[in-house]
DNA sequence: CCCGAACTCTGGATCGTTCCAATCCTAGTG
DNA sequence: CACTAGGATTGGAACGATCCAGAGTTCGGG
C-alpha cells in the first residue's frame, strides 16, 4: 500500500479519465472499460491501466458519470426531527444501518428536510433535478401521502412502514410486526405469572399504536383473559403514563403492563416507585423500542427491539431490485422484533 | 398554485433547459440566466421564461450543473455508529439541525460510512470523485487525523470540535465549551448549598472528558473547596458509575455529583436509590448532554445541554465562507452550553 | 444622423464520463 | 493465401448544464 502519487497542496486538479488514458497509452474508452467492464480488456492492458489509476489516485468524477448514466448512486431520505422527549434512538440506529448497508454497493444516503406541515415537500425537487436514484420513505405513521405521490410519479422507492390505508398500494415495503412485538411481550408477562395485564398505548389515530395494541389483545384472548378496562390510550409522556398507571394499580389484581413505548414504560416504573412496588417482583413492565432510556433506567426496562439492521439490509436489497426493474419477490415484507428482557419483568431477578 | 403540467406515469423524461428554451422562444443561455442571473433579463422575457419553467415543472439537472460548475451542493458527513448504551440523542439532534440549516441555502447532507478502525476511510474517495463540496468533521474526541488529512489535501471543511492536539491547526472549527458547562453545573450545586461536590468523568485519554473536568475543578477552586479524592475516572457505564458513587457516598460530606454524561449521572441516581437518599433534597446530581434518558428518569436529571442548533447554523455559515474563499472572521468559535435544571439538583422541589 | 455605451440575447465550446459504431488485430478455417 | 469471426481497442457523439465571446438592440449625446 503506497500513497497515491498526488500533488499535495491547495486546489489541485484531480486527474481525469483522459489523464489516465494518456499516461497508460490507451484511449479513454479503454480506461472506462477497465473500471466498468474489466473482462473486455486483455489482461496485460488491464493491469497497466489499473496501475496508472492507482498511481495517479484516480476516481471517476461522479457528476460526469451521473450525467451520462443517469444514476447518482444516492438514496434520498427525508430526515424528520425527532420530537424532544420521544425515543429518537430508533432513527439513529436505523440511519446508521442504512448508511452502512448502502455503502457496500457504492451508494450514499442524501438527507433532506422539508416543511413539517407538508409531508411531500422536498421529494419533488430532488426528483425533477434527478438528484437521487431512489427514496426511502420512513415516516408512514400517519397515512402515506409520500408513497402515493411517489408511486403516481413513477419514482423508485421503498417504504419502511406498511401502507396502512391503501391495501392495494403497489410499491415495495418493509415493516416490523408491532403486533407480534406486543404479543411476545404479553406472553412473556403471562409466563412470568401475571394474569391481569394492562396496555398503555397511544390514541386511536395512531396506526402503529393500534397495531401494537392488537398484539396485546390477541395474546390476552388466547390466554383466556378479559381485557375490559385494561386498555388505555394516552399521549406519549412519562407523567401521563404515571397517572394512568396509578389509576390502574388501584385494582390490586393488575400486575402487568405492556406499553407502546419506553417513555410510557418508564412512567409505569415511576408509579411503582411512588407506591413502593418493586418492578419485576411485584409488577411486570415492558416497553417498546429498546431506547437508551430503557437500558439505563432502574432496574432496567424490558423492551421490544426492532431489527433495524435487518430492515436496512432488506430495504437496500429491494431498492436494487426496483432500480434494476426486476420483479420484486414480495411486495411487502414483515420482520419480527425481539424481546430484550431486563429486570422490570423478571420475578427471579 | 397550479400543478405543473407534467405527464403522469412511469419513466417520464424530465424537461431540460433546451425544452424550456424552445417553448419560451429564447436561447438556452437565456433560460440559464433566468435561473442564475435574473437581473440580466428584460422583465417581460424573465416573466415569460419563468412561466414556462413553472408550467413544465422544470428543475435544472443537478449532475449537469455539478459537472459544469464543479459544485455539488452536497456536504459530506461521516456518520459514526452511536455506541449502544451511550447517549446518541446528541447526534440525532445535531444532524437534524444541520440538514435543516443546510437546506436553507440549497445544500444537502451526504452521509457516508467508513471502516471504524480507520478514521480517514471514505473521505478520500469522495474528495477525488468530487462528490461533495465540503465536509463537516464531527468526531474529534480522540485526536483529529481527519482534520490533518483534509487540511493537507486542501479540502474545504469545518470541524465540530476543536483541534485538541494541533494548536497551530489552520482550519475553521466550532466547539461547545465543555469546561464552561461543567463549571455552571458545579456552581449551580454550590448555590444549592452543596460543598463537597464529586466529579464522575472518563479516562484521562478523553480530551473532551478532561476539558469538562477542568470546569468542575476551577469552579471548586474558586469556591475554595478542596477537590482531592473527589475526581473519579471511569468508563461510560451506569453500573460503573453506581459503584463509584457508592464509594464516594461513604463519606457523608459528599453531597453533590457533576458527571461527564447522563449515563454516569443516572448511575449516581441509582446509588442514591440503593441508599435511600433523595436526589435533589439529599444529593445533588447533574449529568451532561440532556439526553432523553435525563428527561425521563425519575426524578428528572439536571443536565448540561449543548446548543446544537446554533452549532449547525455556525457550521453552515463558516462553510459558506470557506467555499467562497473568503476570509474567516475567527478560526475557531466556542459556543456556550446551558444548564437544564430538573429535580435531581433542586432542594426546593 | 451617426456613434458608442449599455443592455439583451445568442451560439458554440466545454465540463468528464459512457454509449455507440467502427476499426484494428489475431487466429482459425477452407 | 484470402476470408471471416471474434476479441480488443478506438474516436466521435451525447448527457444537460454554464462559460465565454460576440452579435443585435436600444438609447442618449454630440
Amino acid at each position: 500500500m503506497t500513497q497515491p502519487d498526488v500533488q499535495r497542496g491547495r486546489h489541485q486538479v484531480p486527474p481525469t479519465l483522459a489523464t489516465v488514458a494518456d499516461e497508460a497509452g490507451v484511449s479513454r474508452q479503454t480506461v472506462s472499460n477497465a473500471l466498468n467492464n474489466p473482462d473486455l480488456l486483455r489482461p496485460e492492458t488491464l493491469e497497466r491501466v489499473q496501475s496508472v489509476i492507482e498511481r495517479l489516485g484516480y476516481s471517476p468524477n461522479r457528476a460526469a458519470r451521473q450525467l451520462r448514466t443517469r444514476s447518482s448512486h444516492l438514496i434520498g431520505l427525508r430526515f424528520e426531527p425527532a420530537q424532544e422527549g420521544t425515543s429518537n434512538a430508533l432513527m439513529d440506529r436505523f440511519l446508521h444501518s442504512l448508511v452502512e448497508t448502502a455503502s457496500r454497493t457504492g451508494h450514499h444516503v442524501l438527507l433532506f428536510s422539508g416543511d413539517p406541515d407538508n409531508p411531500l415537500d422536498g421529494y419533488d425537487d430532488l426528483l425533477r433535478s434527478t438528484a437521487v436514484d431512489a427514496f426511502v420513505v420512513t415516516d408512514t405513521y400517519a397515512g402515506t401521502p409520500q408513497s402515493v405521490f411517489l408511486e403516481e410519479r413513477g419514482a423508485p422507492f421503498v417504504a419502511f412502514g406498511r401502507p396502512w390505508d391503501e391495501p392495494d398500494a403497489d410499491h415495495a415495503w418493509i415493516d416490523v410486526d408491532g403486533a407480534h412485538g406486543a404479543r411476545i411481550a404479553t406472553e412473556h408477562l403471562l409466563a412470568e405469572g401475571h394474569r391481569r395485564i394492562a396496555w398503555l398505548g397511544w390514541e386511536r389515530s395512531s396506526r402503529i399504536g393500534q397495531d401494537r395494541r392488537s398484539g396485546w389483545q390477541s395474546a390476552m384472548h388466547a390466554a383466556g383473559e378479559d381485557v375490559r378496562g385494561l386498555g388505555v390510550r394516552l399521549t406519549d409522556n412519562v407523567d401521563a403514563a404515571r397517572m394512568r398507571a396509578h389509576e390502574l394499580l388501584q385494582d390490586p389484581s393488575v400486575t402487568g403492563f405492556v406499553c407502546a413505548s419506553d417513555t410510557l414504560g418508564i412512567g409505569v416504573l415511576h408509579a411503582c416507585a411512588d407506591r413502593g412496588l418493586r418492578p419485576g417482583t411485584d409488577i411486570g413492565v415492558v416497553g417498546f423500542d429498546d431506547s437508551l432510556a430503557a437500558q439505563v433506567t432502574w432496574p432496567g426496562l424490558t423492551s421490544v427491539r426492532q431489527p433495524l439492521e435487518q430492515v436496512a439490509v432488506e430495504l437496500v436489497r429491494i431498492l436494487h431490485l426496483v432500480l434494476a426493474h426486476k420483479q420484486i419477490d414480495t411486495k411487502g415484507q414483515m420482520l419480527q422484533p425481539a424481546l430484550v428482557v431486563r429486570r422490570s419483568s423478571q420475578r427471579s431477578g
